[in-house]
DNA sequence: CTAAACAAATTGGTATGACCACTTGGCCGC
DNA sequence: GCGGCCAAGTGGTCATACCAATTTGTTTAG
């Protein structure tokens, strides 16, 4: 269109040709450029013009500059490896992520909860237990057992994360794959799960409430790769996700 | 003070400098500042010099370079940065979920890092040191020493949820906040935990890696309400935030 | 043979001065 | 008073030189 005006500046051209090199891999994170001065009898242009457009992408954090040493593009990420193929957002990634921070967060609980707390997991649970026909309405409370616990360290932080964390599992896309493995007697053995759960933080054990966390997580992991389990799993679920590393 | 041999780099130091003018509201948005030429002059220093240091406060978007007209400091709205947003979470808040889930992540780093993955933390470990004056490419750093970690387990949620946390301290309300207390020292003991961490990590030592977390996030808090203590408080800083619960 | 110390090559950082391209504002002619 | 032209001023680019930090290879002491 008319973008002619702006790129009349040389040094962002230069600038913007360098970063899409970056953007397109072409140029590995870790690696380094050529010296300025290459650069420069390289593009035809003076050095002082490639200095401005490398001080652009540096300050956009594409590059780092070290002065007498070179060059080098920013190692942003694990440029993902071997090990994990794809970063997909799928049901099995949520549910290592729960495992992670789900964990501290009972451990963490059990060492705060009060009595007023318990009792509000124990109407969950009550409530829990009439619905369990009701796949809807056991997510429901399913979720919102978990943002209890997580209510029970007062940290806003925390319980934005759990929360969107759970809203993901409320998406279209979830509530069909749910539908595939979910029924009365999986959201029994969950509810029990959380009584475990209950229990242990009542009880002030926070080792407890982490296992018991843990082995609900874990369970529910089972529950849905069982759904999946009848076929060989072809990588459509990496093997990485199935891990369960024990604590 | 010591402001002297700051970040080595000419051009970062006159680039604060003026930025600091900016911040401190002695140039006003939408006037002129003086011509390179007699910035040049004034300061001490060559036009190069002075050029790319206006070339990084225009990428950071405080000036608007016009060709041929001159330099203007950019007419934008600062929302009151004094007064937090409503959602608004305090420091210590942010440490404490940082607590419980970033000791949970490094956990299980230890159990999944692999040689590239201790690589790329050395090569940010190695880019702190040399930076340690510069309080943004410290805090940069900072935040890309833990997103690396989180980024180990491969999994995209943590690593949102990491990389969102650490957003937080980079908003302009943080900044000010933490230039009461951040300085050269602080940043270097910063980098010397996270070494310990680095080190509890590659070992594959997942105790380790999660005590280490959890002393450098203890540190952190201690250097954070350190710097509350010395100081009058003069009502800048609201009480709530100085609330410290223990683990 | 190893390892510490040194020196040379490489690389980024700064300075100087010159010239080009664009913007602006005032002068000049109408 | 109006419009177009032009020159002063400003940012944009170039060329060159030298300084400072890093790296690397060699040398030398143990």
């Amino acid at each position: 269109m008319f973008s002619a005006v702006e790129s009349r500046r040389l040094y962002r051209q230069v600038a913007d040709q360098i970063r899409g090199l970056i953007e397109r891999g072409d140029l590995a994170p870790g690696s380094r450029l050529p010296s300025e001065r290459e650069l420069a009898h390289k593009l035809g242009v003076s050095r002082p013009t490639i200095r401005e457009a490398l001080i652009v992408l540096e300050v956009e954090g594409f590059i780092d500059i070290r002065m007498g040493s070179g060059i080098y593009v920013t190692a942003r990420e694990v440029p993902a490896s071997d090990t994990p193929p794809e970063d997909f957002e799928g049901p099995f990634e949520l549910l290592r992520a729960r495992a992670v921070v789900e964990c501290a967060i009972a451990e963490e609980a059990a060492r705060l909860a009060r009595p007023e707390h318990i009792a509000i997991i124990d109407d969950n649970l009550k409530r829990m237990a009439a619905v369990l026909e009701d796949r809807r309405q056991a997510l429901a409370l399913d979720r919102e057992f978990h943002v209890i616990v997580s209510s029970i360290i007062a940290n806003q932080t925390l319980n934005r994360f759990v929360s969107s964390i759970h809203d993901m599992r409320m998406t279209p896309y979830f509530e069909k794959l749910a539908s595939y493995f979910e029924n009365t007697e999986t959201w029994r053995a969950a509810m029990e799960e959380h009584r475990v759960i209950r229990d242990a933080i009542a009880t002030g054990d926070p080792a407890a409430a982490r296992a018991a966390m843990r082995a609900h997580l874990d369970q529910s992991q089972l529950r849905l790769s069982a759904s999946f389990g009848e076929e060989p799993n072809d990588g459509a679920i990496p093997a990485a996700w199935r891990r369960v590393e024990d604590n």
